[in-house]
RNA sequence: GCUGGCGUAGCUCAAAGGUAGAGCGGCUGAUUUGUAAUCAGCAGGUUGCGGGUUCAAGUCCCACCGCCAGCUCCA
């Protein structure tokens, strides 16, 4: 047969020949820091597999995310073997490999402290020390069956009924533990480098919070301890950055027991970033033609019946006051409110596309287990928009609201995104609302809009909400980090229920669509975002304070405010450090407060009429006129920077 | 909501059933200082809230509120 190795020469090989030999005699470095597995054809395949027909072979190792997979996954099974020997009464639940790391569910009736996990770890050194090969093994259901049946495995004897009947069950066994497992795996435990167990939670059995609860023992292993150490380093910035500190030491917002879990309270200092964000946001929506609309917090609740979100949605949704007798309910979206002002009148086909958006503050029950600083609240600021638009219209106005959310998103310093088209589940059309046209016309239009723009997208079919497909943006933050931004979503379920219509140039009235999106998601989440990103660091354009005056002594003091008010008159945020300290002290504690320029003023800059300026990364720059550093800071600030602050 | 952990001064953390403390921060005073912490003094607490056990509770028990790590769900 011949096996071509993937982008180099295919070779003759006898039938039935294992991968690592394949890829050995091909000039691949098998071992534990070169070929870990392979793809064999596209499919993932252990090194101990057999090929025993034409194939292409791609060798995995742990720069691949394949390979990371089965590294991690092997590291899952030294997890399982290791309880399983300390803890003889533990169950096993699954343990697959994850992002960063892999995990492994156990039922114990007693929870596993810390103490018990580093004693885990040294288990699990031990065996890879011990270096059991794993070895797969083929058996028929009911060997299977039998064999976790004499252990009380009693989670493994639900997965094996689920299996396919026709596929025979694969164990992998590693000295004295054997897992039910597709694999594939690493060759022998001592593949592996350095293991380490970060955190046990609890996680239910399937993921189904009616049956039971099972703890959850989460690691990461890595071919070395420097790159396992280059990991934790990467965990300890990610703390570093952590919203939810950075924002009470920079006094950018707090959250009170006494108003309630998940709302939040904007300081000044972030109420400055926030109305930055909202003032760029507001005038690139004029400038893409869009209006901008108010509407109120409360709404009937027969609104919501219209709507529908009295039937799906009533679950987020807070319990109805009474007003006069009538049921009012906290609205948890703006939709209902655009369709009524849509509504308000006729629509000509002429006046179509309408954009609307508005800054509307929304709130939603959160279960409280899931409440995470800014990032999921209960009360939050959608920067929503509705287009209403002609069938001939959509496509354009799709990728009007991709460009603008990438355009937004580019503003604020993110360049890497990840696109998911969620569509129809094509094998089940009926559940879905709306016309079959309406739902190609629309997956058309949002695909055309996502192709113009060269983005790289995953379709996910059946991954479409019941009234509308959708666009996902996600953006990727300065550690790598995936965040939910920008949504489109052409609804199908309001045009309905609110009988939108606009009169066709034919004189009859059509059926608009209906576009809802938001570009930044909402103003608690993306600042959230924005300040993990930007480690609180803000860039200069944003930042709640711009430059911070630091006079030597006392006697620049007078000097130190005529310096700040020639900077505030030209549009810029500064403060006077007027405190009687050292020079050091005022620079460590604005450095600390992320301010991106500390003008230093003693007695020579106030002869000269200059500043000494240090900048928050650089240091410091020397000394400079007013004018070049006004002229410095508007270049920096650039476009966005505002004259009238 | 569930599992586990936690809640002491504005912040970070001590006090292992026996008098609630430190550093930073704040205030006052002295110092007038040249690129990441000058010195001294003072103030600051119903130990998240409410019950209970005990001669005695920050410490033990119960319920509630909030926070943290996950599960599930989402902007």
């Amino acid at each position: 047969m011949q096996v071509r190795l993937a982008g180099g020469t295919a070779r003759e090989f006898a039938p039935g020949t294992r991968v690592a030999e394949i890829l050995t005699a091909l000039g691949v470095e098998v071992g534990p820091r070169g070929a870990l597995a392979a793809e064999v054809n596209g499919r993932v395949a252990g090194l101990d597999a057999t090929v025993d027909a034409d194939a292409e072979l791609r060798p995995l190792t742990f720069q691949d995310e394949a390979g990371q997979e089965v590294y991690r996954h092997t590291a899952s099974h030294v997890l399982a073997q290791a309880v399983t020997r300390l803890f003889p009464g533990v169950r096993l639940g699954i343990g697959p490999a994850i992002t960063d790391g892999f995990y492994y569910d156990f039922h114990r009736e007693e929870p596993f402290v810390p103490e018990e996990l580093s004693r885990i770890e040294q288990e699990m050194e031990a065996i890879i020390a011990a270096d059991y090969p794993l070895q797969r093994e083929e058996v028929d259901r009911d060997e299977a069956l039998r064999h976790f049946a004499a252990r009380g495995e009693r989670f493994k004897l639900e997965l094996i009924r689920e299996l396919d009947p026709a596929v025979p069950v694969t164990l992998y066994r590693q000295g004295d533990f054997t897992d039910l497992c597709a694999g594939p795996h690493l060759p022998s435990t001592g593949w592996l480098g350095a293991v380490k167990l970060l955190t046990v939670a609890g996680a239910y059995w399937r993921g189904d919070e009616k049956r039971e609860q099972l703890q959850r023992i989460y690691g990461t292993a890595f071919p070395d301890r420097q790159a396992l150490k280059r990991h934790l380093e990467w965990l300890e910035e990610a703390r570093r950055r952590d919203h939810r500190t950075l924002g009470k030491d920079l006094e950018l917002f707090s959250f009170h027991e006494e108003i309630g879990a998940g709302l939040a309270c904007w300081h000044p200092r972030g109420g400055r970033v926030r109305q930055l964000i909202e003032d760029f946001w507001r005038s690139e929506h004029r400038r893409r033609g869009y209006e901008i609309l108010f509407t109120p917090h409360l709404a009937r609740a027969d609104l919501w019946a219209t709507s529908g979100h009295l039937g799906w949605y009533r679950d987020n949704m807070y319990s109805p006051m009474d007003i006069d007798g009538v049921e009012y309910l906290i609205k948890p979206m703006n939709c209902p409110f655009h369709v009524l002002i849509y509504k308000s009148r006729t629509r000509s086909y002429r006046e179509l596309p309408l954009r609307w958006g508005e800054l509307g503050t929304v709130y939603r029950y959160e279960r409280s287990g899931v409440l995470h600083g800014l990032l999921r609240v209960r009360g939050f600021t959608q920067d929503d928009a509705h287009i209403f638009c002609r069938p001939d219209q959509l496509e354009d106005e799709v990728y009007g609201v991709v460009d603008l959310a990438l355009f937004m998103l580019r503003s604020f310093g993110f360049e890497h995104f990840e696109v998911a088209l969620s569509v129809r589940d094509p094998q089940r059309k009926d559940k879905y609302l709306g016309s079959d046209e309406g739902w190609e016309r629309a997956e058309a239009a949002l695909e055309a809009a996502l192709r113009r723009h060269g983005l790289t997208y995953r379709r996910e079919e059946g991954e479409a909400v019941f009234y509308a497909p959708k666009i996902d943006i996600k953006l990727i933050d300065a550690l790598g980090r995936g965040w939910q931004g920008p949504t489109v979503q052409v609804d199908f379920n309001l045009p309905e229920r609110f009988d939108l219509s606009y009169t066709g140039d034919d004189g009859r009235p059509h059926r608009p669509f209906m576009i809802h999106r938001t570009v930044l998601g909402a103003m608690e989440r993306f600042l959230g975002n924005l300040i993990e990103h930007y480690a609180g660091a803000f860039p200069l354009w944003l930042a709640p304070v711009q430059a911070k005056i630091l006079p030597i002594t006392d006697r620049q003091l007078g000097y130190a405010r005529e310096v700040a008010a020639r900077l505030s008159a030209a549009g810029f945020r500064v403060e006077v450090d007027e405190r009687t300290e050292k020079i050091g002290y005022k620079i460590r504690a604005a450095q600390l407060e992320k301010v991106p320029y500390m003008l230093v003023v003693g007695e020579r800059e106030a002869q000269g009429n200059t500043v000494s300026v240090r900048h928050r990364r650089e240091g410091d720059l020397g000394v400079s006129s007013i004018d070049t550093v006004l002229a410095m800071l508007k270049e920096e600030a650039g476009p966005r920077h505002r004259e009238a602050w």
